[in-house]
RNA sequence: GGGCUCGUGGUCUAGCGGCUAUGACAUCACCCUUACAAGGUGGGGGUCGUCGGUUCGAAUCCGACCGGGCCCACCA
């Protein structure tokens, strides 16, 4: 008998603590059964988990305690994504450094210490919601909490990369890069995202060198006039034409360039006449490019100007601009300026600085190659939803050029590799052990010359290139090779949309690359927690809501209840407020006091293998059946949410409504008026027990520790050990449907006479269906006279 | 400009060719009925974005348009 009034966060935990302390989720590598592996995203843990990840990861878990149940052994690790540049950029706004004026090992110092602080703290979070990872602690076995700047997982990316190199798949090149000049590195186009900032049109004086005529120029980039290679203007433009062939002099560095007609000059963009400079944006470059111009440099890595710039010389991009304009101002040479307020800019995604683009020597990993190769694999793996294989294939096709894989920063995985002092020549790292070039020597000959001598690579990986090996690290690749040649696809990647591109991609690419397979079978695509309004929530906005506070006020399970009554995050975006969640505690709250009711009534093993269920216990029997069959054909498919929210409507309004007070009396047997047989009793009580027994096995995925705890309570037994429900057969002569019409009409007919619910009703015709049910229907509304006349319902209340 | 997606009571949402359009929140009225006021019962509220077509029949299929959202490309 269940005495607690409510169900509190607290004995949530306790169970999580129970379950965390026996094991209660470890995975047997050397297990018989299908293994269900999951390949959770690394989450980055700069800061405190946030409605997103609370939300996804709710919802794997509700795959995995599911696949449990059907008898799998589910590999479910928890992973830890601590490399690369959000943990720096927390690290510096944490503690006020600039890293680019650090030591490298201070720097490396930094980033360890604000992980320190934030793992422990993420792990809890991830703990209190009730997930079922593998395993606890940290460690080298198949299951641990890995973390991917670990020895272990650094070493295995490195493996990556020299299988890679000597597949003949990395090259180096000097090419033009997307450059970060806040962060100083260079980024991939995945990491770039576009907004629309506003810029400025400068209109500027340019003199025709032939007639002195004035042309006006518009253009956004004034700082870059020195690397001005060239002046076009649309083919059909009259303005202009007389300008074909003819010289223009630059204003204030005074070059001449040569004016053309061409067709990426757009008539009415600006004053349709346009300077052509060097790394001002991508089209410039393919522009000078096509032209056969010389490019001229004028921006260094540190996003200031050099000596191509003349005297703007070591001024930031921001100093040079306002410098040009005071100078043009002075000698007349600038006409006016005018915003243009959408101004689609390349910024960095993780820095938020303009991408500019400058030529740098870097790694690249070959993907050029293998576009179609990738198509049949983006066709090849399920995706849920179908949409989402859209997303990947788009990204595909938008695929330029090679995978830069090399940046230049601290706190991630060291490229393996040396050089020859003499000869420059490379040397890679033997696999196995995690090296850091930048502080070890590296002790051998060179092949090509003989020396002894080397200098460390002092470059880094892209983070993506340690966190696109997750799947292989999970299943031991490298590391465990029983288990990994045993196991080599993982079943599910979830994710979120916004990284398809990036995680999904990579991965993807990488992993083929090297085993020649595909490494997911399935992909679940979740879409984003967005707040009431439909916006994204942002740090910036302020509109985010906090998982920690909402734990604190619900506890884990209205939260993972309202995961999947909200919707399927597979197919759309979810609106978070309290609310919401409100109204799942609401819905727990429910299941609690069914629950509460049921545990009075106490049946032996042997009076329920006797039992005959009456019609009325067959059509609740029925109707729970189909929604087990329901939920585990939609489970299957990583839909939670058609399932769950029948379930819960069928809890609250048909069973607890109807079914329950149709049959209270017979349950309880004690009304002077009315008696049932010992059988009937005992059929009622079973009915009860067995529709809670049924639905609290579907919604343990859903809710583990309040079911856990009723089922433990109403069967004692561990309702995370059974098998997911098999859903029986039941026919019967009652129906439903006309039942809770029927009764409806009762009420509202007591309603319209101003009677209480247990006044007596004088007589009521019911429809014959429910006939099978007299007894019940008449106690529980207290009818004095019941008839049944084909499909009529008549109440006269007096 | 290209692609994807969505438009259903005040808000969110189900339905995706066939009974009176589902449910939740909000709202109103009544009610402590021995599991439950974090509750119960009942009510009000919808031209299913607009226009046209297919069909015996359209929220549902097709077309056009209008209006959101996302992604990609391009822009001095």
């Amino acid at each position: 008998m269940i005495k607690e009034k409510t169900f509190t966060k607290e004995m949530a935990y306790t169970i999580f603590e129970q379950w965390r302390k026996s094991d209660a989720f470890g995975f047997d590598e050397n297990t018989k059964k299908i293994v269900y592996s999951i390949d959770t995203p690394p989450p980055y843990i700069n800061t405190p988990i946030h409605m997103g990840h609370s939300t996804s990861y709710n919802i794997m878990d509700f795959s995995a305690r599911f696949r449990r149940m059907l008898g799998e052994e589910v590999l479910f690790p928890l992973g830890l994504d601590q490399n690369g540049l959000p943990i720096e950029i927390s690290a510096e706004k944490k503690y006020k450094v600039d890293f680019t004026k650090l030591t490298r090992e201070k720097a490396i110092e930094c980033c360890r210490q604000l992980l320190n602080e934030t793992t422990a703290e993420s792990i809890d979070s991830f703990f209190k919601c009730g997930m079922s990872f593998s395993s606890w602690k940290e460690g080298d076995i198949i299951g641990s909490i890995y973390q991917t700047d670990s020895p272990s997982y650094r070493a295995v990316t490195q493996a990556t990369f020299i299988d890679l190199y000597n597949k003949g798949l990395i090259y180096e090149a000097d090419k033009v890069v997307n450059w970060d000049p806040k962060l100083q590195t260079t980024v991939a186009d995945s990491e770039i995202i576009y907004e629309d900032r506003t810029g400025f049109f400068h209109d500027i004086v340019f003199k025709v060198k032939e007639t002195k005529e004035e042309v006006i120029i518009g253009t956004t980039r004034p700082e870059l006039i020195s690397t001005c290679g060239m002046v076009i203007f649309n083919p059909k433009d009259k303005r202009y034409k007389h300008l074909e062939g003819k010289k223009l002099i630059t204003p204030f560095f005074e070059k001449e360039v040569l004016c053309k007609s061409h067709p990426a000059a757009e008539m009415d963009k600006g004053t349709g006449i346009m300077m052509m400079c060097s790394y001002g944006d991508l089209t410039d470059i393919r522009f000078f490019i096509e032209q056969g111009l010389e490019a001229k440099v004028a921006i260094n890595k540190n996003g200031t100007m050099n000596e191509n710039a003349g005297m703007l010389k070591g001024m930031t991009i921001i100093e040079a601009r306002k410098k040009v304009v005071e100078e043009l101002e002075k000698q007349k040479l600038l006409k006016k300026i005018t915003p243009t307020p959408n101004h689609r800019t390349p910024v960095s995604e993780r820095s938020g600085a303009a991408i500019e683009f400058i030529q740098m020597p870097e790694l690249y990993l070959k993907q050029l190659d293998f576009k179609d190769e990738m198509r049949k694999i983006a066709k090849e793996v399920n995706f849920f939803s179908q949409k989402s294989r859209q997303i990947l294939l788009d990204w595909i096709d938008a695929v330029t050029i090679d995978w830069p894989i090399t940046r230049r920063r601290y706190y991630a995985t060291e490229v393996p590799m040396w050089y020859c002092k003499k000869c420059k020549n490379p040397v890679l790292a033997t696999k196995g052990n995690y090296v850091q070039p930048w502080k070890e020597k590296y002790i051998g000959v060179c092949k090509k010359c003989g020396s002894s001598e080397f200098y460390g690579e002092e470059r880094v990986f892209d983070t993506w290139f340690d966190s696109s090996i997750s799947p292989l690290y999970i299943l031991g690749y490298e590391r465990n090779k029983k288990f990994f040649e045993k196991h080599q696809q993982c079943t599910l990647r979830p994710q979120g949309k916004d990284i398809v591109r990036t995680w999904l991609y990579y991965t993807l690419l990488k992993d083929y690359l090297l085993t020649g397979k595909v490494i997911f079978k399935d992909v679940y695509i979740n879409y984003m927690i967005i707040d009431e309004k439909g916006h994204k929530m942002s740090k910036s906005k302020g509109n985010k809501v906090d998982p920690q506070e909402l734990l604190e006020k619900f506890g884990p399970e209205p939260m993972r209840l309202w995961a999947a009554l909200e919707g399927n995050l597979a197919e759309t975006d979810f609106k978070c407020s309290f609310e919401r969640i409100e109204n799942a505690r609401n819905i727990l709250a429910k299941l609690w006091n069914v629950s509460t009711f049921v545990s009075m009534f106490e049946i032996t093993k042997e009076q329920e293998k006797q039992v005959k269920p009456m019609e009325i216990d067959k059509w609740i029997l029925k109707e729970t059946n189909e929604i087990a069959a329901l939920a585990k054909k939609s489970y299957e498919n990583y839909d939670f949410n058609t399932p769950v929210v029948k379930a819960t409507n069928f809890i609250k309004d048909e069973f607890a409504s109807h079914y329950v007070e149709a049959v209270k009396r017979r349950a309880y047997n004690n009304d002077a008026n009315i008696k049932f047989s010992t059988e009937e009793r005992n059929a009622a009580i079973y009915t009860l027990r067995e529709v809670m027994r049924k639905l609290l096995e579907v919604l343990y995925p859903i809710n583990p520790a309040i079911t856990y705890f009723i089922y433990k309570e109403l069967f004692g037994e561990e309702v995370h050990t059974k098998k997911f429900p098999i859903a029986q057969k039941f026919e019967t002569n009652f129906d439903g449907a006309k039942f809770i019409e029927f009764n409806s009409a009762v009420w509202k007919v007591k309603k319209d006479n101003s009677l209480s619910l247990k006044d007596a009703v004088k007589k009521a015709t019911a429809p014959k269906a429910l006939k099978s049910a007299e007894i019940e229907i008449k106690a529980m509304h207290n009818i004095t006279e019941l008839v049944f006349i084909g499909e009529e319902i008549k109440i006269e209340a007096k």
